[in-house]
DNA sequence: TTGGACACTAAACACTGTTTAGTATATTTG
DNA sequence: CAAATATACTAAACAGTGTTTAGTGTCCAA
């Protein structure tokens, strides 16, 4: 009987109309101004309704996390167009702050604000962030292989790489980073200049 | 007459006795576990109290960034000793790490977390980094100017070095990075590892 | 048609930061 | 010294949060 696969449906689709108007509410005004009665409000329906199809608040930013991640593979998929390894390697940087101007509320959802790690309760169990670290520890050892880098080991080598592009961008989202006063630039100038460096550094 | 700076004594007391109450419950419970309620309670005043000597929670927290600046600068001086630019740098870049090590939860409120920076209206009148920031780009300049690294340019420099420990850090102190799992090392070692072919790296 | 599963919600609970109105004490003034 | 004023403090309320409980009405299966 189709009854049984009708209510999943609609179980599903419910979530999807959670999920939609979290994201929408986390995109245009960000975690702060974000809440499970808001989001309740906005899909006409009670609060504790929600709480029928996520266990609580963390399991939702999870679902929410996770298109993040999501977009963020796209973006990279259409960006990163390069054969050549090192080159590949300075799109997939650019690409990856690219990302975060024009998402630093997704980014900040998925890089920095704690409550979505909490839904997994085991540490381990984070899988959301594997797909877009497997490409750049590939590309890295691609690099490594053909000595374009003078990274040696291809672990270290993208957690540098990515460590490195995550402070900059995370110091810029939370206003630690004063670049315009420093250098007379203009603060998205400071962080280019620094990443550009940093890639010719890297530099076999 | 004496009155006056006994009540501005007074006034300063209570602000520490604040202060001081919500250092402690930030350094061993951490941010999601503080409250202003919390800190009432504690130095057995009224949560209204409060408001008498800090205008809001975020110039609170500003306050306790501030201390968290001071106990880096003293790690700083205790943990920076070598004449040798290159050698400072190496000391400088594991006393950071240390200091997160042993402060994740201060770390956390002067790095990441976004209340404290509310406080300044001005974005750009945000002191609290800036002696160590400053101590930073100096030595990186010396470095340049001894030709001990592959920078040119001591603003680039001394972001990048910045940004890619405070990358690690971060990405550490929120989860996102699994070292243990992708080389069988463990977590601590992984960063470690980072943090040395980095230095070696950008070694001229 | 009856019985039970299911979807949903109003209201409550336990928190949070913050403000208001009022009290009791300390200080200044007449 | 007494009256007036300024100061220090707080109880209670307000507006918000995430979450749970108890109960209602609808839909489906027997």
């Amino acid at each position: 009987m189709g009854i049984a696969e009708r209510k999943e449906r609609e179980k599903a689709d419910m979530r999807r109309k959670i999920v939609d108007a979290a994201i929408q509410m986390f995109v245009e005004e960000g975690y702060d101004k974000m809440s499970i009665r808001k989001i309740a409000d906005k899909i006409e329906y009670s609060p504790a309704t929600i709480y029928l199809y996520y266990k609580d608040k963390d399991e939702l930013l999870y679902d929410v996390q996770s298109e993040g991640f999501d977009a963020l593979a796209e973006h990279f998929r259409k960006a990163v167009t390069e054969k050549d390894p090192y080159r590949r390697l300075k799109q997939m940087a650019w690409a990856y702050v690219n990302f975060y101007r024009e998402n630093p509320q997704l980014y900040d959802l998925m890089f920095i604000i704690n409550d979505p790690m909490n839904a997994e309760e085991d540490e381990e169990d984070w899988k959301n962030g594997d797909n877009a670290y497997d490409a750049l520890q590939q590309l890295m050892q691609e690099c490594i292989d053909n000595k374009l880098v003078r990274f040696k080991n291809a672990v270290v080598a993208s957690i540098s790489v990515w460590g490195f592009l995550h402070g900059l961008i995370s110091l810029d989202l939370r206003c630690r980073i004063k670049v315009c006063k420093l250098s007379g630039s203009d603060l998205e100038e400071g962080m280019e200049d620094a990443i550009n460096e940093y890639l010719r550094i890297i530099k076999a």
